[in-house]
Formats: C-alpha cells, structure tokens, sequence
DNA sequence: GAAATATACTTGAGTAATCAAGTATATTTC
DNA sequence: GAAATATACTTGATTACTCAAGTATATTTC
C-alpha cells in the first residue's frame, strides 16, 4: 500500500481535528462549555439509566480517569453534574446530569447541531454514511 | 439533513482523532519526538527552499504563532531545526531543518509510516481515496 | 518624512490534559 | 481470615498548548 497517501491521510485527518475542534469549541464558549464537558453530557443524557462511572466516562471518550475526575470537578460545583455513590461497590462513584445540566445539555445541543450542518454542509446524506463507515475502519 | 447523525459524525470523529493522536504520539516518542513536532519537521523538509516563517508554518499546521516559537525553542536548542533571519524582512526568521534535523526526521518517517499502515489497514487503496476526499469536503 | 497602522514574533499567565504515585475499597488466594 | 493483588478514584507535578499584551520592524497615508 502506498505509503504517501497513508500519510497524508493521517496528517490531513490530524488537521482537520484541530481546527473542527477548535470550531465546535467556540460555538459552545457561548453556553459557558467547553466540548469535552459538552461531550460529557451527551454520554451521560444518553447513558442507560442517566448514570456512568467515571471509568467508564473516560474511556468511552478517550480521556484518562483523571482528566474525569479533574472535568467534572467544575461541574458537580456548577451543579451541571451529580455524583452518587454506588451502594455495591464503594470505590464507584457514578455520575448523572442535573435537571440543570440537562436543560444546559439541550440547548447547547442545538447551537451543536447547528454548528455540526455548517461543518459537514458541502456532504451528502449518502456521503455521511460513507465517512462514517470508513471511519469505524480505523484501527485505534 | 439527520441531525443525529451530524452529531455522530462530530463525535465520531472526534475520538478517533484522540485515539490515533495518542497512538501516534506514542509510536514518535521512541525517538523522542512529539507527534507536532513530527509535522514540523515534515513540513520544513517537504517545504519549497526547505524553509517556513513561522507564522505559515504555524497556519499549516493549524496552531497559533505563540504555540510554534514554543514548540521551536526545544528543537533549536536540540540542533533540529535552523533559524535563519529575513534580508529582506527583518521582522520574519526562517527555519529549516540542519542536516540532524533531516535525519532525525527521515528515521522517524519509517516509524510513522509502519504506524500509519498498521492504523489504516482495514482500508483497501480506493477507500483511502475515498476517505481524504470526504474529509476535504469537511469546512474547517 | 512623521504618525498611524499592520505584521512577525515573543512572553506571562492561564487551561486542559497527562503520568506517576497515593488512598480507599474489593477480590482472590493460601 | 490475613496477605497479596486488583480496581476506582484523587492529587501533585509536568506538558502542550491558548490568549492577550508587549516589542520590533515595515508599510501606508497625509
């Protein structure tokens, strides 16, 4: 396989992070979040049973269980966030959204949305599935 | 347009870029590079004249000017790359890669590339293709 | 050609993450 | 059931950036 072209799909795919990031992160400074909380509350409003641990969390958006504990932080002060203790296993301590946090997570979701339809305007529908699936082909 | 799918499509990803950022990165660190650092060098040593000004070495790579003099500091002091000034602006300096630079750089390549074909394995050539031009058509 | 503005870069302060080491609780093993 | 190990989380120190403000040089405008 031509080495290259693989390159130049890493590097390319590296900057276009950067700057969507960069992008979705000061569309939702107006809500007061950053994206990774946005991300945060997403997992957590479409958790099974509204809660996750903090492990769980972390690996589920690809950070490490203290950049959790050190983000959600804020949050719980915030009042964004609730944490409960798991009456099974002590060392657990789940999380949910507040009924603030959720309110916060709607409306945020939709400047997010609109965001997402500018950045993705110039692709179809058909086009989307497409990233998608070559997308979930990445060995990470 | 599927707004639900607009958003999977952001979160997706966004984690995978995570995901690949910190494998590569760890690939790198055996020569004791940083993935940015990497793209850097790979831009100085694919660069017409085999030298940048900052700031478009800084916009190539989707990072601020003050981001680049810092990152460029370590690997001036390293003997990676040059900094040569402007005759005929005084405000620009150049940099290029020194000849330990390019070396550096040509046996981090062979690195990255096992990297990267390993990542992108799962993908015949035409999907790779097919994949940078979706990602082209993404508005950063 | 002096004053105002623009450009290229640097620097201090802050932020969002990491890793390694620590604490507290659970589980396994003998 | 005590000792060893594993798991869930937190914390101090560090890293890789950002932004805003500063400096130095260039360009424009009158």
């Amino acid at each position: 396989m031509n080495s290259i072209n693989l390159t130049s799909l890493m590097l390319e795919q590296t900057y276009i992070s950067t700057l969507l990031n960069k992008k979705v992160d000061s569309c939702l400074s107006a809500h007061g979040l950053s994206f990774t909380e946005f991300i945060i509350m997403h997992k957590l409003h479409n958790a099974p049973g509204d809660a996750l641990s903090r492990i769980t969390l972390a690996d589920s958006i690809g950070l490490t269980g203290s950049g959790v504990t050190r983000l959600l932080a804020p949050m719980t002060k915030n009042n964004i966030v609730l944490k409960t203790v798991n009456s099974r296993d002590a060392r657990q301590s789940l999380v949910g959204l507040t009924s603030t946090g959720k309110e916060l997570y709607l409306d945020s979701l939709i400047s997010f949305e609109h965001s997402c339809s500018s950045i993705f305007s110039l692709l179809e529908e058909s086009e989307v599935e497409q990233l998608l699936q070559l997308l979930n082909k990445i060995k990470c």
